[in-house]
DNA sequence: GCCATATATGCAATATTTTGCAATATTAAA
DNA sequence: TTTAATATTGCAAAATATTGCATATATGGC
């Protein structure tokens, strides 16, 4: 028997039970439970399956929360979000962004700072709940499954109602002539209407987001005021972004 | 058995019933106690479920904190919304109301139900994103601190944009001449838009709201479809609101 | 065909993990 | 406080994994 028919067979029977186990396999399959554990590893290798002791489940691509991905890489964006809060002055009217940037900066804002502040998030709508003198207007719409975020015409219409003093834009790639991109259309859509809202918009990128460019425009870049990366701002290679009258940060 | 299959179950558990005994575990899967415990550690070490002092309670993914502040001791409001979860059909638009008891609801909710959510709740919200089939449509607005729902102008216009099959109203005191009655204005508000946008009103109530009044009116007893209590539905006491047309359960 | 090489398999010795038990500590309730 | 229930810890037995190695089987060049 190939190795492959063994494989599929394993597969098979993970597609009708939730569970198999080695010893029911290796009599199945007439070959020793060594054999199927190696199988099942190279299986779950490939990420078709779990491997766990005695047996294997079928892998489920767990709803990555995003609790998980603000550990990823805050490093930088820890900075940034720091750079930021000089930014946000009482009783200013600011739109946060859904990226785990602008949540970063929610979670560090201190807790007297009075604003009122306009979101698509509900992490970020969550954290500031605790913040006694932040007012939190949220923006209705469809959710985004995955990233905690409202979506839509009516989250756009609902940012339309409102003039802030500042947007905090995540993360995005930032190109001098192909201006601000993103990687997702509906996303996208909504972060333009924020920028339209605002009068002055703060983006938050890291160094290596700077002259690259995604499948969707966002706004032109000299529609920044102010671009906070994570490196220091007195680099030669940003004086490029401060003759379109952006302030590096 | 394997490990996992345990853990599918002590989870498959917790998805129907709001928590579990150490001892109901242990002979269920056929392992001593400390085992169930060390298997609720690990759960609980990757946040699925939180451990508690002689078994454990289902624990939120979402984001943060909501689902700490949930009761999870109200045998009333569990028959409730075990009673409740009958009345939802794949297809259905339904409206969840904030409270808790609708929270339940969404908690217990089979994972393979089809079903478009209209909220203004985000604990709701925050539950439910965890079902694929569930398309949840968020009301913007002001976000009530401590109550974790958003209400205003905003969110009742969200709701007026709908025509719900069903609405989940939380409890309110129900009484036969003063109608459906709520304790806060603003929220009643909402609540009055969510009932005018549906075509059925299922109203869940424990038995002691029934025949009592608060200061702000939310709507005629009459306009409810169903009445669901924690009580057996076949009471005399329940003959005057039948009279009216409303099914008790 | 035939050899050299790579790969797959089973076996045995050795690690590692899991599990239940008992002793001890901690907690909740009377 | 005392008492009963529940948790924690250390430990040993059992189950399962890993590793190294010998054998078998396939693969490709000649």
């Amino acid at each position: 028997m190939l190795k492959e028919e063994r494989f599929q067979i394993i597969l098979d029977q993970l597609g009708h039970e939730q569970k198999v186990y080695l010893g029911h396999l290796s009599t199945l399959l007439n070959v020793s439970e060594d054999t199927v554990r190696r199988d099942i590893k190279e299986l779950a290798d490939q990420g078709l399956l779990k491997s766990v002791r005695g047996g294997a489940v079928p892998h489920a691509p767990g709803p990555h929360h995003f609790r998980d991905r603000m550990t990823y890489d805050n490093e930088q964006k820890q900075i940034i979000a720091k750079k930021a809060l000089q930014f946000l002055k009482d009783g200013q009217v600011v739109i946060f962004d859904g990226g785990t940037s602008a949540l970063l900066i929610a979670q560090m804002l201190p807790k007297d700072l009075k604003l009122t502040v306009i979101t698509n998030s509900f992490p970020i709508a969550s954290i500031l709940e605790e913040h006694e003198h932040v007012d939190v207007l949220f923006a209705g719409g469809r959710l985004l499954k995955d990233s905690f975020v409202t979506i839509g015409n009516d989250a756009i219409q609902f940012f339309k109602k409102f003039r802030a003093d500042i947007c905090l834009l995540g993360i995005c790639s930032i190109h001098t002539n192909l201006g601000v991109t993103g990687p997702d259309f509906e996303e996208g859509e909504v972060k333009r209407t924020m920028i339209e809202c605002s009068k002055e918009v703060i983006a938050l990128a890291t160094t290596e987001k700077l002259g690259t460019a995604e499948a969707y425009y966002v706004c032109p870049t000299e529609r920044l005021s102010t671009i906070i990366t994570d490196k220091q701002a007195d680099i030669e290679e940003f004086d490029i972004y401060r003759g379109l009258g952006i302030s590096m940060v």
